[in-house]
DNA sequence: CCAATACCTCAAGTAACTTGAGATCCGAGA
DNA sequence: TCTCGGATCTCAAGTTACTTGAGGTATTGG
């Protein structure tokens, strides 16, 4: 049931992610080098599928690719060094939740000031916009 | 009660950024030509230190340079074409939704995986280790 | 069989900075 | 006043994570 003797292409599209990606993914290791065809012509399967789309998930999310390689050792390490692994795991998941938290403030003070747009143009002329300000050093709440 | 003739060093710790990136942002044209003393040394003032925080916050927030540039142009166009800097924002503040999504769906796959782990250790042996699966191809919950 | 793709390698370009070299300037202490 | 350590200057090159392009071979559908 598994997928053999997928071309490059195909992989690309299955895992999301460009052609020229996935040879320069291999060339810094990302990757294991891929088994060739008598053409050259590299070939892949179901678990390199599945490697690379969990390492663009990763990148979409803004991990290293240092990071990636890790989270990646963890993933296929034999079950050894579990608190280890945890705790890799566990700091990545705080990172996560840093930009979250941030990503959450900034969202509020977009609508803030969306908001604030849209009461001017209610309201009248209204002079001043402090989007600026607002963003630069937003109101902690 | 405007701070007046700040260092480059002095505004780097205001704005909490490097001393490199703010020449970089200079000569790029982020930042406008700072003003200078007879030696040559930059000087700034408060509206520097905003202008600068406001990008950072930003670049951190994953916007590109370009991104902060409209955004920027944005805050500091007279109030004019409410509407198009409405729609502006508006965009920004989906883009971000959408990070924070995937960021918040990463954070409950870390978390899943970190419980997983500790279940194996209490529970005894335990073969195998999922979280590439589970982080590549995630159950959409 | 042949043209349109898909694939190959290698080199160079891009974004957003950082790092380093070599020179000048400024401020606090002797 | 002299000095010396730190801050600043410019310019060049390095870094990360890719993308784009040139020039050439392989595969495949009509």
């Amino acid at each position: 049931m598994g997928v053999q003797r997928l071309t490059i292409g195909k992989l690309s599209t299955l895992a999301k992610c460009s052609v020229a990606t996935i040879r320069y993914y291999e060339e810094i290791g990302l990757l294991p080098p891929a088994s060739r065809e008598s053409s050259g012509h590299r070939r892949y399967d179901e678990s390199d599928v599945k490697r690379l789309a969990f390492a663009r998930r990763c990148r979409a999310l803004g991990f290293s690719i240092k990071e990636v390689r890790d989270l990646l050792a963890l993933a296929e390490s034999p079950a050894r060094s579990r608190d280890e692994a945890c705790a890799l795991i566990q700091a990545h998941l705080d990172s996560v939740r840093e930009k979250l938290d941030d990503l959450q403030a900034l969202a509020r003070t977009l609508m803030r000031s969306v908001d604030s747009y849209k009461a001017q143009c209610a309201g009248g002329p209204a002079p001043k916009c402090t989007i600026l300000e607002d963003l630069a050093f937003p109101p902690t709440d």
